[in-house]
DNA sequence: CGTCTTTGACCGGCGC
DNA sequence: GCGCCGGTCAAAGACG
């Protein structure tokens, strides 16, 4: 990290110099032409005027020069973390225990190894615990942003291609591990938790309640509802206050809906796909990217008209699939204060003990950043407004590439339009039409036209995004450390 | 009268 | 095999 951190100061006294040198040639050139009109003084301004510009190349190309180190490192730090086949294999084919710390995160820019310190270190000192940990290191899967985004952008997509390319082939292989092993895949499902003061959250779906009952370890009753905006929608959502913090009301959305969605849905849809497909993109090969591009589940989630998680159900390799949106993070007991959390298996039954909130950094924490977060909705607005409110785009405090890379975006505007452009370009690879599942796991293809509620996702995201690196160019004077 | 909620019964998975 | 537990079903009641 210390090669980091000097690349990136030398990489910031070169922009310095670059913009210097630049203000230079502007006012040579100007007053140049004000105060002296002979040609000859005009040549000598010409060549100055070269030779800055000469300088000016050479800055940037060692501008270039030090992001390629820079990413190298970031790169080769990831693949040291990223689960390799065998790990994967020991992992599927380990008992339920080891299947709690499958580990990804979706963090953009937190340096994916401290979480596993800080998991090592708030963990259990148990032998087992430690070598749990000692795995949940290894299948420590970084989907951050971590890719080449500043390079050019060709070079930068291809790149992106490039990692992308690895990934799908460690994902693939492990996907063949997997079914071979023949480990059942435990369905996925979405976990919402939120402050919420009605006995539901409002997330534009019509739902039907089915069910009641007392889960054991929580003495608020667990109630039970069914999707009706059509009538087989196979979509179920399970709703329950914690037991230590009333006010948090915990959601758990599963299946997939088979109907389009109101568009006051399409918040939640986006949100909960963006958990689940990102959470189950290291667990298929058609969702191998670690980034979000050729992943190809729609964005609809469990809210989604197509988001397959039958098919998710068979390809999943992480046994536990459950994700969990934590939007109280401000809450004083939770242990990460500035971010979304995502802790799967707390709820339900593989975690086989009684429900109490969850110990993130205990348990796998998965981290997200509401860059997509935003929508017109009303519950996206609520969303937001949580978000916001929880401070959730804040970074985490104790990351040191955070602030690294902060520093470094903040010193160079350049590269908020760069990384912008590429998780864009990411994103929007899935953008004119979406491969996705039927219900039967076959791969069918939508226009995004038929997608309402994937727009958020597919289009809005570079809206999203672009306006996040709006709020961190504005902020960046004023608060320190922004990070998506 | 239709729709929704409530609530006890039932079923299947899982651990002992 | 048995009991526990989570999840679902379905009848009865409530409500507009």
């Amino acid at each position: 990290m210390e090669d980091m951190s000097k690349i990136f100061s030398s990489y910031g006294l070169d922009i310095e110099e670059k913009r210097v040198s630049s203000t230079i040639t502007e006012d040579y050139v100007t007053k140049g032409g004000k105060l002296k009109s002979t040609e000859a003084e005009m040549g000598e301004g010409k060549e100055e005027n070269g030779r800055l510009k000469m300088i000016i190349e050479r800055v940037e190309e060692n501008h270039h020069s030090l992001q390629l180190q820079f990413f190298d490192i970031l790169h080769k730090e990831a693949s040291k973390e990223v689960v390799t086949d065998s790990d994967l294999a020991t992992n599927t084919s380990g008992d339920g225990a080891e299947e709690e710390h499958e580990l990804v995160s979706l963090c953009l820019g937190r340096n994916p190894g401290k979480n596993n310190k800080d998991a090592a270190r708030i963990g259990n000192n148990s032998d087992k615990v430690n070598k749990e940990n000692g795995e949940l290191e290894k299948a420590y899967l970084t989907l951050g942003l971590d890719s080449k985004a500043v390079l050019p952008k060709d070079s930068a997509e291809a790149t992106l291609s490039s990692i992308r390319q690895k990934y799908q082939m460690k994902v693939k292989n492990s996907s063949n591990d997997e079914s071979s092993d023949q480990i059942p895949a435990k369905r996925a499902r979405v976990c919402v938790r939120a402050r919420c003061d009605s006995p539901t959250m409002n997330d534009g779906c019509q739902w039907r309640k089915y069910g009641q009952k007392i889960a054991k370890g929580n003495p608020c009753p667990r109630a039970y509802y069914r999707c009706t905006v059509a009538p087989a929608c196979p979509v179920r959502k399970q709703v329950q206050r914690c037991a230590e913090d009333l006010s948090i009301l915990i959601t758990t959305y599963e299946g997939t809906h088979n109907h389009p969605l109101p568009f006051s849905a399409s918040a939640m849809a986006s949100t909960t796909s963006a958990a689940a497909s990102m959470f189950i993109s290291g667990s298929s090969e058609s969702r191998s990217s670690p980034f979000f591009g050729n992943v190809s589940t729609p964005h609809n989630g469990v809210f989604g008209q197509q988001f397959d998680q039958s098919r998710a159900t068979k390809n999943v390799l992480l046994p536990s699939n459950n994700v969990t949106l934590d939007l109280t993070a401000s809450a004083s007991n939770t242990l990460l204060p500035s971010t979304m959390m995502m802790t799967p298996s707390f709820w339900g039954k593989e975690s086989a003990k009684p429900f109490t909130m969850p110990t993130p950094i205990a348990e796998k924490t998965h981290i997200i950043r509401p860059v997509m977060l935003r929508n017109s909705s009303s519950w996206g607005n609520h969303f937001y407004e949580e978000c916001m409110k929880n401070q959730i785009l804040h970074p985490p405090k104790d990351s040191f590439l955070a602030e690294t890379i902060t520093k470094a975006i903040k010193k160079d505007p350049s590269l908020h339009s760069v990384i912008a452009a590429a998780v864009s370009s990411i994103v929007g690879q899935q953008g004119y039409s979406s491969s996705c599942n039927n219900r039967e796991g076959t791969d069918i293809l939508i226009p995004s036209t038929q997608l309402g509620s994937s727009i958020p996702l597919n289009q809005g995201n570079k809206g999203y995004i672009q306006g996040y690196f709006k709020r961190l160019l504005s902020s960046s004077s004023s608060s320190g450390d922004m990070l998506p």
